[in-house]
DNA sequence: CTAAAATCTCCAGCGACTGGAGGATCAAGA
DNA sequence: TCTTGATCCTCCAGTCGCTGGAGATTTTAG
């Protein structure tokens, strides 16, 4: 009995190990997402096992991808929700991006400020005693300091 | 029956509270700092309150600043160890800041590239439906990023 | 004297995972 | 067929650096 669609496409069906290669997560990282709520929960097999499918690959880097970019998860759910509604207007998927983007560039920017202090303070050191040691005097005092906020 | 020192300059013991507000720092953050050994244990008054002193305003700044500037908790550890044995050489405490340093350069650099990330994603957004919308586009897939690694 | 403020200890929770214990199940080779 | 090792399951505890609440006590101001 020939089959009808001979070796057609395996199907995928994917155990979590697999999923997790696939998407560049940890094993237990997916039991989390899912039981947070963030990945729907996984279909079992007759003795337990989470089953995936390719959808689940996509889903997975989507979230995987918005952490990368330093997307709080609240903030992925919200983007899920509006990616599982392609018909919605995207101006709320754009509001989050745009409220992240001035998150990001207010960390850079005092991520710069920190650095100037730390290479400052760095450069002052003549590797001599603790005693004049310019490290431990910035610390120990902010007046050293260029800025008022790190 | 007099005083033998009348009101002799308080000696500026302080409670809990004024060194939270003159070292900037929240009162349960002091007793946390207390309870993994970053503060020493304060003495205590008959009623079991703790109380300090002015170097406590000092040790306490000191450690609050180097959180400002990014350094954990361990790295602290260390630097403090160093501040308090000024007779040692500053090399350890060099090496910790430049450390600190290339670590902070890191992240600066990453997030340069999330940054542009989000910002194309966000330029590229037409307002339209999410059918249309860069910015999930983006999310759901990697190869539509410019960097490898953010 | 009383009422409010400050402090105490203990414990639980945040976010976003990570890892281990102890047990079940699967896939492959001898 | 048996056995070994890999993979999976659940549950729970730990990470880091705090933060806050409950409930009891003590200090301080009016």
């Amino acid at each position: 009995m020939p089959n009808p669609a001979p070796t057609s496409a395996p199907k995928s069906v994917l155990a979590i190990g697999a999923l997790a290669k696939r998407a560049g997560v940890k094993i237990p990282t997916i039991r989390y997402y899912e039981s947070i709520g963030l990945l729907p929960e996984a279909p079992r097999t007759g003795s337990n096992r989470r089953t995936y499918d390719e959808a689940s690959v996509g889903r997975l880097r989507f979230i995987r991808h918005a952490r990368e970019l330093g997307f709080e998860v609240e903030a992925i759910r919200q983007l899920l929700t509006l990616a599982d509604d392609p018909s919605r207007p995207c101006r709320e998927a754009d509001l989050l991006a745009r409220a992240h983007l001035a998150e990001i560039e207010s960390r850079i920017t005092r991520l710069e400020a920190l650095r100037d202090e730390v290479r400052r303070m760095v450069e002052g050191c003549d590797q001599g005693e603790v005693r004049r040691c310019h490290v431990i005097e910035v610390l120990a005092d902010h007046a050293h300091c260029l800025h008022d906020r790190h």
